[in-house]
DNA sequence: CGGCGCGGCGCG
DNA sequence: AAAGCGCGCCGCGCCG
């Protein structure tokens, strides 16, 4: 297996701009001295990308990859390196490791929203760079200049032009993704819904959620009440003797009456036809493929977000409709408590990571005696990193800290800086917003001589609340980083699988590059690769070798490890 | 009428 | 009425 890199200190950069109405293709050698500039029209790019691709495979620098590179897909080019000058910018821009900016932070442009592909909301937004970042050949150099300036001369070069390039990977995968599709059974899918909620009669609602909303007036002795508001709701819930505070289904779990179980019913039905029914299905899933839109770094802490359809909310209901093609098959694999292993890895608490050895790290912790129960274990380690204070959670934090000083310390530390209004950082260096200007000011306005209780008070939960914040956007932020790497470097090893002899059955429409084996769905911990048959042990190697280079990557040789729940099935309802 | 905030719930 | 992080989407109801 070749060695694939994620880093970026490598040889041939190619920047890509515009001008004149046609494209500028400038080479930069290591040093990123202009090496060589030619003009191509728009019509030639694709193929002159192509031949560029296979003979020197440069790292292609762009405003902003869904600009580029959708076109180069539709255009059946892939590419296996990008440097994407926008998401690159809000990292240095942010970074606490950048002290000398070199102009980069006075270049506004560059501040822009993610372009929506497809998306025609720009046309009518007039914010003040909705208009997505400049696309002109002169301010990529330039914003490339300033980039590659600011991080040589910042304290963590080599860890924040990783981040770079593994943001850019991400950039390139969102787009991949999205044309490839995530395979989809129309079919199984509205089986499952008319299963649940029933067929549907006239132009109404399905039979089954008309007969809970029977039942439930019924139960409430209020035939015209109206169940989808929830004022009108509680005033029925009321009127009828249940006096709950609202309308949440773990408020009225709480209650006796015999509205509560087909209310609840009513509720979970509604929420499957309204987010996923087949309204839905008829607008995000054409030709047997979900295509969602995906945001990368579109939460601040590197996770990426997604915009329309959902994609980052498919219920479990739903995943019966994930299948593969005939002849093809899903590996699927997701990372075991991820996040509580990077913590471990980042404090470098080895006592934390001896109890993540195994597959199952909360029981290493009630082995280590630590907690008694495997439950008390989860609970009192999402309390640790989620900030919890109160409840279960809460009591069972301070016997973590007793066991894994170093672990906790690290989410202490984050969190105390955040209540001071500071900045933290991830593994890697991307680096928490600062406050903005309103609670700055309340925090100086509550410790001042003339402050009420009341300030003080506000002041004081709303520095617990950043607090909270910046304890949890270290660990979310760095295994996000952990799974960027994971994915940049499984996309390399997939598309250097050789051909076999006979493809199973490839799809004719589509993508080139989605008639071999290929990555479908990512969400913060968890893959889907969708492959022929044939190639389903190689690219469970792959996903595997991947995760281990990834903690390698990041975390050199401290002794932590990322087990995988790998499968290869037909359906994702299997796993 | 569209925009927005909220409650509620799906996902990690 | 959420204790405890991060999201997106739905329907409702209010506002202009």
């Amino acid at each position: 297996m070749t060695s694939t890199r994620v880093d970026s200190a490598d040889g041939v950069w190619t920047v890509l701009g515009r001008a004149d109405g046609r494209v500028v293709a400038v080479d930069l050698d290591a040093d990123g001295r202009e090496r060589a500039r030619i003009e191509l029209t728009a019509a030639a790019l694709p193929r002159w990308v192509a031949e560029r691709e296979s003979a020197d495979a440069p790292r292609w620098v762009w405003h902003d990859t869904p600009g580029w590179y959708d076109a180069l897909l539709a255009a059946g080019i892939r590419v296996s390196k990008a440097h994407d000058l926008r998401l690159v910018h809000a990292i240095v821009r942010d970074a606490a490791a950048v002290t000398e900016d070199d102009g980069l932070r006075r270049a506004r442009e560059w501040d822009a929203t993610p372009a929506v592909p497809g998306g025609e909301a720009a046309l009518f937004d007039l914010g003040e760079h909705a208009a997505g970042p400049p696309d002109d050949i002169a301010s990529a150099m330039a914003e490339l200049a300033r980039q590659r300036a600011a991080l040589a001369r910042s304290r963590t070069p080599g860890a924040l032009r990783l981040l770079a390039a593994a943001e850019s990977a991400g950039a390139l995968l969102a787009c991949e993704l999205r044309a490839a599709g995530l395979p989809w059974d129309a079919s199984a899918h509205d089986a499952i819904l008319r299963e649940t909620l029933g067929e549907r009669e006239g132009g109404g609602l399905p039979a089954r959620i008309q007969q809970c909303a029977a039942e439930v007036r019924a139960a409430l002795g209020d035939p015209t009440a109206g169940l989808d508001s929830h004022p009108k709701l509680l005033r029925a819930l009321h009127r009828a003797g249940v006096l709950v505070d609202s309308t949440s289904r773990w408020e009225l779990e709480r209650h006796e009456h015999p509205v509560i179980a087909p209310l609840i019913e009513y509720k979970r039905l509604m929420r499957l036809y309204t987010a996923n029914g087949w309204a839905w299905l008829a607008e995000w899933v054409r030709d047997g493929r979900f295509r969602p839109v995906y945001v990368p770094a579109g939460v601040v802490t590197g996770r990426w977000a997604s915009s329309g359809g959902g994609a980052l909310q498919i219920p479990r209901q739903l995943r019966a409709a994930v299948r593969a093609d005939p002849g093809w098959c899903l590996v699927i694999a997701d990372v075991a408590q991820l996040e509580p292993r990077i913590l471990a890895a980042m404090a470098r608490d080895t006592a934390l990571a001896e109890a993540a050895r195994g597959r199952d790290l909360y029981a290493g912790i009630v082995a280590q005696g630590a907690l008694p129960t495997r439950a008390e274990a989860k609970v009192a380690l999402l309390g640790a990193m989620y900030g919890a204070t109160t409840g279960d959670s809460g009591r069972l934090v301070p016997r973590l800290r007793r066991a894994f000083p170093r672990a906790m310390r690290l989410v202490d530390e984050a969190a105390r800086t955040g209540e001071d209004g500071g900045a933290v950082s991830t593994w890697l260096g991307r680096t928490s917003p600062p406050p903005d200007a309103a609670w700055a000011a309340s925090q100086s306005q509550a410790s001042g001589a003339d402050a009420e209780d009341t300030d003080r008070t506000r002041a004081r939960r709303s520095a617990r609340d950043r607090g909270r914040f910046t304890r949890n956007f270290i660990v979310q932020g760095t295994a996000a980083e952990w799974a960027l790497a994971w994915l940049a470097d499984l996309r390399l090893r997939l598309a250097a699988l050789p051909d076999v002899a006979q493809h199973e059955a490839a799809p004719r429409s589509g993508p080139a590059f989605a008639r071999r084996p290929h990555l479908a769905f990512y969400l913060h911990d968890e893959i889907i690769v969708h492959a022929p048959l044939s190639y389903a042990d190689a690219v469970a190697t792959c996903v595997r070798e991947s995760a281990a280079s990834a903690g390698r990557l990041l975390f050199g040789d401290f002794p932590v490890d990322f087990p995988l729940d790998l499968s290869v099935v037909e359906s994702a309802s299997a796993k």
